[in-house]
RNA sequence: GCCCGGGUGGCGGAAUUGGUAGACGCAGCAGACUCAAAAUCUGCCGUUCGCAAGGAUGUGCUGGUUCGAUUCCAGUCCCGGGCACCA
């Protein structure tokens, strides 16, 4: 370096022209407007009749929320490992998607309405207008003209024309894959319902006479038991003093977050998904993806599959009345000290004991203030006995039915029946409440710890005295079904997914209710837009904003009847039908958005069949563990429908997923590619490269 | 409470099958170059004792297995994520 060099260097030369120093600000600018004006990374879908010599690749990251903060420091660390993947398989010869776009629907954004008056649809585009150029200053090499935004109606289309899909199918259990629910409903006009084996039973089965006199109401009623997507009562927390249905995490100790109301436990009318329907073949489906083994760990435990009995226990001085466990160890029936249904089972105020009823509602108020959550982390021993008895039904012996909040109403049957010397929990039930314990399990049990083994040779226990657990499960099972008295049964910790929310900033369900009958909008009704509103507030009993705009709910109301299959019947007459209030929930747009992207401006279809035959699944997808139970599950299901229904060729939507770490820093960034190509020293000279840019 | 991760220098993190702990980088310190600085280059860089040679100690903690443990086992503490209406 010359003296003249290193004048120009030290001169704060704005251009950098002739000195050494690597004028970023200006390069970088000159460089994106370039890559801007040249379409520099737009990526083509093969052309009619035209096959693409390049083979395909898939690489997405998953998509922002656009938060009223901007990008978040957490953004970048995963979309640049994507990026610099994206470019290495672009210049190894693939033809690379990798689009980005915005889950633009959410809480956050109707939150800041509420408060401030800024409609959610404007201070959403002022985030993503943020991300974007924060996006775009950081490189990266996304073909912004594949965008897609879950609240952009020509998005939002075509989520609500897959919730119709859904509506519209119902889950074969033969052929164990969705089929359209016309198929059912030709099969009820046909055949009825009948069982296959075992005893007709009226009020669950039928036949195809009955069927066809069955009201409107009734069929109606009967289809929506297998839909999809289909109506349901479920609890949902209830803050009085604001008028509104609360997100757990605006519920902090049993009061809203904002104010520190009190909230409590309300049932409403909610849309589900039937993802329990799934849970097999999503469970399957994990021996065929690329996920880490935490990652299907934590699937597989929220599926949480179990196989064991369900076992009717008669309730002492009630003929009818029966109460119904469900238990994965059928083989220690004998030991039961005890039984604990869930307090806000119906069962409870029709057992209780006049001398327990002030207790039993003492409790049930308590239970009636506390989140599941709360239930379940309470290390505090709490319960109450009903007064009641159950009658072991292989032992005759009667035993004591208590309510406890340690079980949930949700799971199972509501109802177990405990076992002190084989599980903890029981155990320390029984003994704080001083319940006698019944050892069937000899020397395994020392008196002061549950042992759950099944190795043990049962003792106390009847005919199964002499057998070792394990083969006692399959007695046991054979002589509950034997006498009547239970069934075997695999059972889901799974539920079905809650898919509607009191709320306004979502997409509406393109539903009309009209005497308690929900009917589908045609498709060509779509996309039914949120109207403007003036106020976020809740609507009536608990109802979202959108109850609160007469004039759009009853937009389908006096005359105009809904075409479709579902409305054919009446037309031409009045129909005054009223759109549903709830919106749907935040997955639901994000639950497709990976095949929007192939096809973003197709205004036929939400994605091209041949299109999707070419892009097919994503190769490569990376996000947090934080959605491992979330959106994955919800998204891996709609693709399992979608194929189902044969709009897609594929029945797993990421081939493979690849967790960002959650603590930023470059050389994470160089890890994992150096673990994606195994060319750890090559990756490392283009991080450097790559991070002169960040 | 339950499920999934994690805990290694001042910092980010290596050590993938049990075999030299701390690669590589950041920061720091010293030196070279310079009038001086920046940049660049070289050296040092866990803690501790020692002038040095060298020794001791060290991967959250407590034990165990082993000739040998960051790695395997048991227990325990702490941190992050999830637990069904945050996204």
């Amino acid at each position: 370096m010359n003296k003249e060099d290193k004048k120009a260097n030290d001169s704060n030369s704005p251009s950098g022209v002739g000195g050494m120093e690597y004028d970023f600000r200006r390069i970088e600018k000159d460089w994106q407007k370039k890559w801007k004006e040249t379409n520099a990374y737009k990526v083509f879908n093969p052309g009619p009749g035209e096959g693409l010599n390049k083979p395909k690749f898939y690489v997405l990251d998953m998509f922002p929320y656009p938060s009223g903060a901007g990008l978040h420091v957490g953004h970048p660390l995963g979309y640049i490992a994507s990026d610099i993947y994206s470019r290495y398989k672009r210049l190894k010869g693939f033809n690379v998607l990798h689009p980005m776009g915005f889950d633009s629907f959410g809480l956050p954004a109707e939150q800041y309405a509420l408060d401030t008056g800024q409609h959610p649809a404007e201070t959403t585009k002022k985030n993503i207008a943020t991300f974007k150029s924060q996006l775009d200053n950081i490189g990266f090499c996304y073909d912004w003209s594949r965008e897609v935004q879950t609240s952009d109606p020509n998005y939002y289309k075509w989520t609500q024309w897959i919730f119709l899909q859904l509506f519209n199918s119902y889950f074969c259990n033969t052929e164990k894959k969705a089929k359209p629910i016309t198929e059912l409903i030709k099969k009820y006009e046909t055949k009825g319902a009948v069982p296959k084996s075992g005893p007709f039973i009226p009020g669950k089965h039928f036949t195809a006479d009955q069927w066809k006199a069955f009201s409107e109401k009734e069929q109606a009623d009967i289809l929506m038991k297998r839909r999809l997507a289909f109506c349901g009562y479920g609890e949902v927390n209830w803050c009085e003093a604001l008028g509104t249905v609360l997100a757990n995490d605006e519920v902090v100790n049993g009061v809203s977050e904002r104010g520190g109301h009190p909230v409590v436990k309300k049932t409403l009318r909610q849309w589900y998904l039937r993802i329990t329907a799934y849970a097999d073949r999503l469970l399957d489906g994990l021996n065929s993806v690329d996920f880490s083994d935490a990652m299907k760990e934590m699937q597989s435990n929220w599926i949480g599959k179990s196989s064991g009995a369900e076992i009717d226990f008669a309730v002492k001085g009630f003929l009818e009345t029966k109460l119904r466990v469900y238990t994965t160890r059928p083989d220690t029936i004998f030991g039961v000290d005890f039984m604990v249904i869930a307090p806000e089972l119906d069962l409870v105020n029709e057992i209780k004991s006049a001398e327990q009823t002030p207790a039993v509602d003492e409790y049930l108020a308590y239970v009636k203030s506390r989140s599941e959550r709360e239930r379940m982390a309470e290390k505090r021993i709490s319960g109450v006995f009903t007064g009641a008895y159950a009658v072991n039904p292989l032992s005759g012996r009667e035993i004591p039915i208590w309510i406890s909040e340690y079980v949930l109403a949700g799971y199972g049957t509501g109802a177990i029946m405990a076992v002190p010397c084989g599980d903890e929990r029981d155990l320390k039930f029984a003994t704080h409440f001083n319940i006698p314990v019944t050892n069937i399990i000899g020397s395994h049990f020392n008196g002061e710890e549950a042992n759950p083994t099944k190795d043990a040779i049962l003792e106390n226990s009847g005919f199964l005295d002499g057998l070792v657990m394990k083969e006692a499960m399959e007695v046991a099972i054979k002589a509950l079904e034997d006498n009547g008295i239970g069934i075997r049964k695999v059972n889901y910790k799974m539920r079905d997914a809650a898919f509607s929310r009191q709320r306004y900033w979502g997409e509406p369900f393109p539903i009309t209710w009209k005497d308690g009958i929900a009917y589908p909008l045609d498709e060509s009704e779509l996309p039914l837009t949120l109207p403007e509103v003036k106020s976020y507030s809740p609507g009536p009993d608990g109802e979202g904003p959108l109850a609160n705009i007469p004039d759009w709910v009853n937009q389908f109301g006096s005359e105009i009847p809904p075409s479709g299959s579902q409305a054919k019947r009446r037309e031409g007459t009045k129909f005054g039908g009223a759109l549903e209030t709830n919106t749907m929930p935040g997955y639901a747009g994000s639950s497709w958005y990976f095949l929007r992207y192939m096809d973003p401006e197709n205004k036929e279809t939400f994605c091209d069949r041949k299109v999707s035959d070419y892009w097919n699944q994503v190769d490569l997808y990376i996000g947090g563990t934080e959605h491992a139970v979330g959106h994955l599950l919800y998204s891996r299901m709609w693709t399992k429908v979608l194929y189902d229904l044969n709009l897609i060729g594929f029945d797993e939507p990421f081939k493979r997923l690849v967790n960002q770490g959650m603590i930023t820093g470059c050389i994470s960034v160089y890890l994992y590619f150096g673990k994606l190509t195994g060319f750890k020293r090559k990756s490392k000279t283009v991080l450097y490269f790559e991070r002169r840019r960040v």
